[in-house]
RNA sequence: GUGAGCGUAGUUCAAUGGUAGAGCACCAGAUUGUGGUUCUGGUUGUUGCGGGUUCGAGUCCCGUCGCUCACCCCA
């Protein structure tokens, strides 16, 4: 016998997780789709040299590579983003542009595993690429709030920042070249707060330029005052402050001002993001950390042509995600899609169950039906076990008469209906499911 | 990848180096067309896996796999 197991950081995902998986990508997929986002698709497996591209990263290292059978370095993808820069570049002549596309998958990192991380894991992307404007970085602002309402997310705040305004105050102390350092230490002041930033700064800068920094980063307020102090510290950079301030007009005439929080010190590890950056925390899961970032990238899809493709996208971590509403809500999650279980009765009549189940499937209702005879309790039990709400017992009277026995689950109540139409009536008042659900 | 802690029944947890246990859950029956109570009976298991020390290892040692935490990085 072989051992059924599995690797390290990889998963199985029970009936249970995985509707609810599927329910959260339906819900994001219907609001970028709402915006007119389109989805595509790339391989799984990609060369070594196109994903890794000059290399020498720390991601490299977690990249999981090998030689396939015809000898070709090949490596899988570890995000979404590096794929759609290559698949930028082979189609842009075939797209219009701005393209707007959101791509759901699963991607893969070859690190040491956490809590919450895994080495196999879901990416949720969504990018406009095509133009550098500020309406795309709005969009996306947008659509990040969107999804999170529409996940009936209670309390959320989407926090901003600008990667130009920050390397042009680098610029400004002359410390330009420590940018990459500074900005990865700078990343973690919501993790490790302000003092232990300090301590850190200070190995890589003087006192001062620390102060300097720490003062940048710690301006606070509302996105007006915030901007107006980063105005003051930074005068070089009054383009970029241009821009977030009109963003965060846009925010206030659309209504999605009161999520808006500028904040210096978000900065994004990845060093493509040339412009604003997003990260999004729940405000009552702070713990959890960000689950939604991303920014504009000018750049990214220089590596593979000369034509001018920059960027904006976020990221949605959907395993985060599911882990934050799994604690905020508390209704049970089931591991059934059906709304009614048919009971088994007489094993001989089977016939009878499944061309009634259909009529309620053609009915827009999901039907499942009890393949063998068990004791009514159990056939009970079971429905509420796996969350069917409903259980229609067809038995020899019922048979007879041409009616039907309808029992809610959970109220122990149950009625005789009269007619097929009846049922059906009764079945998608029951469930909430109107004439018109599919 | 580096460092640390943990691994016993489906689950939550016990067991001075000396016969592997309890609650909950689960299954069967009392009740063959009605599941929440009660009663009776039952399975709870190569103590993650593989070696070693010992008369004897769940317990001590080594290795390995997995989980958790920190670093790193990030979703």
């Amino acid at each position: 016998m072989i051992e059924p197991r599995i690797l390290k950081g990889f998963r199985d995902s029970l009936p249970q997780q995985e509707l609810r998986r599927k329910d959260l990508i339906t819900c994001l997929e219907s609001v970028f789709s709402s915006f007119g986002l389109v989805p595509i698709d790339t391989p799984v497996l990609e060369y070594t040299e196109v994903l890794l591209g000059k290399g020498g990263g720390e991601t490299d290292k977690q990249v999981y590579t090998f030689t396939d059978h015809g000898g070709r370095e090949v490596a899988m993808r570890f995000d979404l983003t590096v794929p759609f820069a290559r698949y930028m570049a082979s189609h842009a002549h075939e797209l219009p542009l701005p393209f707007k596309r959101y791509h759901v998958d699963k991607v893969w990192r070859g690190e040491n595993t956490q809590k919450g991380r895994y080495r196999e894991f879901y990416q949720c992307d969504f990018d406009i690429v095509g133009i550098d404007h500020v309406s795309a970085d709005f969009e996306i602002l947008l659509i990040i709030n969107e999804s999170l309402k529409r996940l009936g997310i209670p309390a959320f705040s989407v926090h901003l920042s600008h990667r130009g305004i920050f390397n042009s105050f680098l610029a400004d102390l002359g410390i330009a070249d420590r940018a990459p350092d500074i900005l990865r230490c700078v990343d973690k002041m919501q993790k490790i707060g302000l003092s232990e930033v300090e301590a850190q700064l200070q190995e890589i800068i003087t006192i001062q330029q620390t102060r300097d920094v720490l003062a940048f980063i710690s301006a606070s307020g509302t996105p007006l005052e915030v901007l107006s102090a980063l105005g003051d510290l930074c005068g070089k950079a009054q383009e970029h402050i241009h821009r977030l301030s009109i963003l965060t007009d846009f925010a206030m005439d659309a209504g999605c001002a009161d999520t808006l929080v500028i904040n210096p010190s978000i900065t994004r590890g990845l060093d493509y993001y040339t412009g604003v950056v997003y990260e999004t925390y729940l405000d009552e899961l702070e713990a959890i950390g960000s689950i939604c970032s991303g920014g504009r990238y000018n750049d990214l899809a220089s590596l593979y042509t000369k034509q001018k493709l920059p960027g904006v996208g976020a990221s949605i971590g959907l395993d985060r995600l599911l882990a934050a509403l799994d604690e905020l809500s508390d209704t049970p999650s089931r591991s059934s899609t059906a709304d009614v279980l048919v009971i088994c009765m007489d094993e001989s009549r089977m016939g009878d169950y499944q061309r009634i189940a259909c009529r309620l499937r053609e009915a827009g209702l999901h039907a499942e039906v009890s393949l063998t005879k068990r004791r009514l309790p159990q056939q009970f039990s079971y429905a509420e076990r796996v969350g069917i709400p409903l259980a229609l017992i067809l038995g020899e009277e019922e048979l007879e008469s041409g009616t039907y026995t309808l029992r809610d689950l959970q109220s122990r109540m149950q009625e005789r209906l009269q007619s097929i139409e009846k049922l059906v009536n009764r079945c998608r008042l029951l469930t909430g499911k109107g004439a018109h659900t599919l």
